[in-house]
DNA sequence: GCCAACGTTGGC
DNA sequence: GCCAACGTTGGC
């Protein structure tokens, strides 16, 4: 299974639109970038990514499940553009910092620290692992 | 609120 | 196909 992280401008949408959805979940969309849509598109059912609340509040605040792997974006007739369905499944006991990140030179290589546009990204296990235990939440 | 960095667009 | 110009993002 892989680890993914998805990044959104909480006025736009926050992890709490995103667990006002509950079981039905919510398309990922409005995304317009290759590298990030790429990533979509690998996907699959079950996979687990961060939420990441962009701007302001510059931190991970939960975890959400892939439900529906890349289908055509609803919001845009371009026929260029996917998303994924994800499901919020827990929020952060303690959401983790931007800085906490890059104060750990363990995740100096995440693509967050490297490459902080990209809005949806891949994190590798051991990543994972740490900043859900930064985060004081089960992986 | 500013500005650097990046990706995309469009003219040549 | 290249590259300048532009728009957007997101950290600071």
């Amino acid at each position: 299974m892989a680890y993914w992280l998805f990044k959104s401008e909480p006025n736009t949408w926050g992890w709490d639109d995103q667990l006002a959805k509950g079981e039905a979940g919510e398309e990922w969309d409005g995304v317009r970038n290759y590298q990030a849509r790429n990533f979509m598109r690998e996907m699959k059912i079950g996979d687990l990514g961060f939420f990441y609340h962009s701007m302001k509040e510059k931190s991970v605040v939960g975890i959400v499940k892939v439900i529906a792997e890349a289908h055509p974006d609803s919001t845009t007739d371009d026929p260029r553009w996917e998303c994924v369905d994800i499901q919020a499944v827990r929020p952060f006991v303690k959401p983790v910092t931007l800085d906490q990140i890059k104060a750990e030179e363990r995740l100096a290589d995440m693509v967050l620290v490297r490459n902080s546009r990209l809005s949806v990204q891949p994190v590798t296990d051991a990543e994972w692992q740490l900043v859900c235990t930064m985060g004081q939440t089960k992986p």
